[in-house]
DNA sequence: CGGTAGATTGACTGACATCAACTGCGGTGG
DNA sequence: CCACCGCAGTTGATGTCAGTCAATCTACCG
């Protein structure tokens, strides 16, 4: 699976299968759906809003988020969506988006016509698997919100870059040190609650202590255990290894 | 419905209605579960981190919380859970916690085995009811994110405010001005991610401007519209109004 | 080769944390 | 009944982290 080429179906049968697994039937049965992904730039929105709710979304290459802007214009960034990542399977549920879902680089996105979601729920093992992707997303957003809270800001970046490295990795995006990082110092601080110059400059201090390097959309982890350690990172919430059945 | 003496049939009854429309044959199913809610005093642990997953809580009265403690000791609460409110339908698809329940004040917390739960299954309107809630849990932390990213800390309490005051209503919990809070400035500072001293400091603020008034774990919103406007709060996810069935 | 978006740096300011002291109140025990 | 304690709330002084304003630098692109 060379990383620039995953279909829709690999990237998502290596996600779910991350925390999860699949029967041979699963997986073959999310292999068979034949939806092409459609490409995107940078900084489109896929759903906005107020809108009602248009459907599945599976992030097939390509960062994007789910965000919210303030009456003043600030925007937050609540999430990050990467490949393999998809959005609210259940949001069918309510009538209107409570916030937005837009591309931050490029992407190839697929969308799922509900029909064909709902075909999957037949497969029991594929329903539980998404269902505690769900539920894993939703921890990830509890997370942020310690992060938000309760840490200075370089230790939150710090956290973030841990976070994302984990996330890359079980996907097969990143490898020991190092992954793609296609987001603008703006994007990220969106996402942290900070102002672009203090952004910069919590770059510039895990770079200066020797912790990472980002350059041209690359971030290179220098020194794991010691990022990890000053971030005071622990992976628990991602649940990622937890293949047992329920 | 007498607040003070609510089971735990009728306060999830309210509760699951305020954005979901019940059969009256769901509200009976509900209604006829045999449960004793324990008692428990303030500050005692339901679940810890770590632990497996217990089953289903439910807030019959009082005031609970999801939280996580830091390294440092720090506690950071994530979610405060309000009578009605429940804890996780699918959490046993985990095989541990990764943020520990706790009690804030008094409480009646009803338990479920996982048997009851099993056989609400057949009602596929409660499901649904079920499921929905749980989406809106997820798009309230999510709101906390923006909260906690963008906002000054005064707006940060007064948007906080607002959304109590509505939760609690949905509830029978709060009339149309005040409602019975019983928090610590601790146990806000806690949720805001701010200091208590500053945390006072916010409260007063709130009050000398004449938008609220908290006496006696009492909080009066002296002027709704103010208070609002202030702290730009927007209900829409909180997902009220919305009985359409999807 | 100019235009533009992103990154970087400096100077200043303001918001919020920390430290520390004091108040008010309810409970408890002598 | 009063003395004492402890917890929640309140206030002041001081320091620091992070936001804002503004300028410059760089890389990329037409």
């Amino acid at each position: 699976m060379s990383k620039g080429t995953a279909t829709f179906g690999e990237i998502l049968v290596s996600k779910l299968e991350a925390f999860n697994p699949l029967t041979e039937d699963d997986k073959t049965a999310l292999l068979a759906i034949d939806v092409e992904p459609r490409r995107f730039r940078a900084g489109n929105d896929l759903v906005l809003e107020g809108d009602a709710p248009g459907g599945v979304f599976v992030i097939v290459e390509g960062f994007a988020c789910r965000y919210k802007v303030s009456v003043r214009g600030v925007r937050q960034i609540i999430a990050y969506l990467l490949p393999g990542d998809f959005c609210d399977l259940d949001i069918l549920l309510l009538s209107s988006m409570d916030h937005s879902i837009g591309t931050l680089s490029e992407c190839r996105v697929a969308q799922l016509p509900s029909k064909t979601v709902h075909d999957l729920s037949n497969h029991a093992g594929l329903v539980r698997a998404f269902r505690k992707a769900t539920l894993i997303e939703t921890a990830n957003a509890r997370e942020w919100l310690v992060n938000l809270g309760g840490r200075s800001a370089v230790a939150r970046v710090a956290h973030l870059f841990c976070e994302l490295h984990a996330r890359l990795q079980v996907v097969g995006l990143a490898d020991n040190h190092s992954f793609d990082l296609p987001l603008t110092q703006v994007d990220l601080a969106d996402a942290m609650g900070m102002s672009i110059v203090h952004m910069n400059r919590s770059l510039k201090e895990l770079r200066s202590a020797g912790f990472i390097n980002l350059k041209r959309s690359r971030l290179t982890i220098c020194n794991p255990q010691g990022l990890t350690a000053f971030a005071r990172f622990k992976s628990n919430y991602l649940h990622f290894d937890e293949k047992v059945a329920a």
